[in-house]
DNA sequence: CTGGGGATGGGGCCC
DNA sequence: TGGGCCCCATCCCCA
């Protein structure tokens, strides 16, 4: 053997056992495989597994993994998407694994640090990757970093291994080292300008607080704005070729091969301090969140939060209001009888102080701001969650929703593990300062449960201006009978109410099935307790969340056999499918005009409605009175809901029936608006739709609400409901 | 240059 | 937990 480093890496590997070369074996031969291995996860190519650690994605190959690593090989075997426990691995650390395991060789600390594109002094202890290698079962790095440590005397025989290597004193020794080669998304410094957080001395979550993910940088391929954030000397490195980006031209972000669906959302049941042994399934939220500064904060940056300066102490029990409307401080109640939010996030995320661990990271986002767990309870001057932080609009209910995370606020002095999370259970609506009383519909806070009620009584005041006093006065007045169509199953004793018998005290809506409603109990609350480990977006559903990793990462399993195009869900491509067969189930029912996508079509129904009442009127000139019937230049135009509005007083007034069952018409009625989502649906329903109406005696205007709200009830979150337009 | 259609991505929400 | 569907936004192409 002439190669020190194939010593090393005959040593090192699972070849150890082959070191008597005979003469019929190449003897550079292991070596140059390695290189080729190296070579092609430099350049993502083959790679067949993702590496998510803490906030860094790494690629790399299975078989490789798994003949380095036990520990490794008994995750790839399941999964093409590995999250690694970040109290036990920091990206920093598992960069030096990972080049280690392509190359045999540990880099050194200092080279190591540059490499990884960190802070001088925040570069990987030794220690620490001796903690990581134990962690993932690589016993010859476990031996490369007790040798080394040996060497320099600072190997003190760590005992119950693991622990982080907190013993040992950061090894950074310059000196030869590799070339970085390890492919990483690589995470820099949240603030451009702003020096790299100080060194720390608490490895190993000393490299993943310096390592305070950007979102751009995650992105950061190529030339554009996001990757002029990242300074040179960061080395924000693409090299993974792993496109991250929005839009992926098709296959150039895609695995070598489909990730299954099951490869996304690992259980985060799994406490953080779990060593291989206890390990089940990597923790996809668990991670620290340091708020990650989008770059469209970094162009606008919000205000601060000015909740987060105010103290976090666990503070006076949220105000119950239990006199109040129902709809407020739902999401501070610690309901027996409803998945309470502390239980949830218990049961799905671990422990509270793993919960007070996570929003640890918080600190780190302050640009030059102290790092974890130092220094005052950090404020978010460039937070995503920030008041208009959401770059896509309805990404955030509002503002108090992200701001507000009533649940994960910050304890004083940063978040230390185990720290009591005083929040869970009551939650604490951060971001309105000392307007504690929430109204959730608009998300305004306010000081006093007066001043709420002031502000609710302006939202029934908008409620009686659209739909007049009494049914104001009824919303207002709260449950058992609500809005929407699932008001129909509000009446007692109605078929509705036997469908559909769990009811929201937020917004009356109601549901077949307990869990369905704690689904959707979850929208109202003020945060989001799905977070994106990469990115930090925070969503309501796990599903949501996992779908959007899937556009992190780029995983679409769903190919198109025609094209080859991927999707990242099944119903993209049976929508883009239509494409090559040709098929336009979606007709204007207004101009003929046949489209492949509902959307597309429904986009085009408003082209239509530009033309307004007038619109209308043409269009009834046509239909007759009939509805699905083309005006007679076959263009005539149609909008909804005045079409519809117009289309139910026509029939309404033709039309001079008796008053029939109410709960009879109103099932009807509430079968009707369901299948309203479709246009064409809805016009051929209204004429059958009005008749009813009609027979229940309705004036035709009354008769012609009923049908344009049972429209807007279709197409829209705030429909009213039959009740309320019942007889009276 | 503008408007409309085709097509896609992403999030919300319910089942 | 994932599927399905809805909505919105956006990009691209073309007349």
């Amino acid at each position: 053997m002439t190669f020190p480093e194939a010593d090393i890496l005959l040593k090192s590997g699972e070849c150890a056992g082959q070191t008597m070369l005979d003469t019929m074996e190449a003897p550079g031969h292991s070596r140059q495989l390695l290189l080729q291995l190296n070579n092609q996860r430099t350049k993502g190519f083959l790679c067949d597994v993702i590496i998510v650690v803490q906030n860094a994605l790494f690629r790399a190959h299975k078989n490789v993994l798994a003949a380095s690593s036990a520990y490794l090989k008994s995750l790839v075997v399941h999964d093409n998407l590995l999250n690694l426990d970040h109290d036990m691995v920091s990206p920093a650390v598992f960069r030096l694994v990972l080049d280690f395991i392509y190359t045999g060789r540990l880099a050194d600390g200092a080279e190591a640090a540059a490499a990884a594109a960190v802070a001088p002094g925040a570069e990987p202890s030794l220690g620490a990757v001796l903690a990581a290698a134990s962690y993932l079962q690589i016993p010859d790095l476990v031996a490369l970093c007790k040798k080394r440590l040996k060497r320099h005397g600072k190997y003190c025989h760590l005992r119950g291994g693991g622990s982080g290597g907190g013993g040992y004193a950061p090894y950074g020794r310059p000196g030869r080292g590799l070339r970085a080669a390890t492919p990483v998304i690589q995470t820099c410094y949240s603030s451009p300008a702003g020096p790299p957080p100080p060194p720390t001395s608490e490895p190993p979550s000393g490299p993943e607080a310096s390592v305070n993910t950007h979102c751009a940088e995650l992105y950061a391929s190529g030339p554009g704005p996001a990757a002029a954030l990242c300074a040179p000397e960061r080395r924000c490195s693409p090299l993974c070729g792993l496109d991250l980006s929005k839009k992926s031209p098709p296959g150039s972000a895609v695995p070598e091969r489909p990730l299954s669906e099951r490869d996304l959302p690992p259980r985060p049941d799994s406490p953080p301090s779990a060593g291989p042994a206890a390990y089940k399934e990597p923790p996809l939220a668990l991670p620290p969140l340091p708020p990650l500064p989008f770059q469209k904060l970094e162009e606008a940056a919000p205000p601060p939060d000015p909740f987060r300066g105010s103290g976090g102490s666990p503070g006076p029990e949220p105000p119950g209001r239990p006199d109040g409307p129902s709809l407020l401080y739902r999401w501070m109640k610690h309901e027996p009888g409803l998945s309470s939010y502390g239980d949830e996030l218990s049961r799905e995320r671990g422990s509270p102080g793993e919960r007070c661990e996570e929003r640890g990271g918080d600190p780190a986002v302050s640009p030059g701001g102290p790092p974890l767990g130092l220094g005052p309870p950090p404020r978010y001057p460039g937070s995503l969650d920030g008041p208009g932080a959401g770059g896509d609009g309805d990404d955030y209910k509002s503002s108090s929703e992200e701001t507000g995370s009533s649940e994960d606020p910050s304890p004083p002095g940063g978040h230390l593990e185990g720290y009591p999370c005083p929040h869970l259970a009551y939650g604490e609506p951060e971001s309105f300062g000392d307007n504690l009383y929430v109204c959730i519909p608009c998300g305004k806070g306010f000081p006093s449960s007066e001043q709420l009620n002031a502000h609710v009584e302006a939202h029934v005041e908008e409620e009686e201006a659209l739909y007049g006093r009494a049914e104001a006065a009824e919303v207002a007045a709260g449950p058992p009978f609500g809005s929407g169509a699932d008001k129909v199953a509000g009446a007692p004793g109605s078929l509705g109410e036997l469908l559909r018998p769990y009811r929201c005290a937020s917004c009356d809506k109601s549901y077949k099935d307990p869990a369905t409603l704690r689904q959707h109990e979850k929208t109202h609350w003020l945060t989001r307790p799905y977070p994106c480990t990469i990115c930090g977006k925070k969503f309501t559903q796990r599903g949501t969340m996992t779908r959007h990793m899937r556009s992190h990462l780029g995983l679409k399993p769903f190919a198109c056999d025609a094209c080859g195009m991927r999707f990242t869900r099944q119903y993209r491509l049976t929508e883009h499918m239509r494409i090559h067969s040709g098929e336009k189930p979606y007709e204007c029912q207004v101009c003929g005009g046949k489209f492949a996508q509902q959307r597309n079509l429904i986009s085009h129904m408003k082209m239509h409605a530009v033309g307004g009442a007038a619109g209308a009127a043409g269009a009834l000139a046509g239909l007759g009175g009939l509805p699905g019937v083309p005006g007679p230049d076959g263009k005539g135009k149609l909008d909804f809901p005045e079409g519809v509005f117009a289309v139910a007083r026509l029939t309404a007034e033709q039309l001079s029936l008796k008053q029939q069952d109410k709960a009879a018409a109103a099932e009807l009625l509430a079968q009707t608006t369901h299948f309203l989502h479709d246009p064409k649906v809805a016009l051929e329903s209204l004429y059958p739709l009005a008749k009813f109406t009609a027979e229940l005696g309705l004036s035709p205007d009354k008769a012609a609400e009923v049908l344009s709200q049972g429209a807007h009830l279709a197409a829209g979150p705030d429909g009213r409901t039959i009740d309320r337009f019942s007889p009276t």
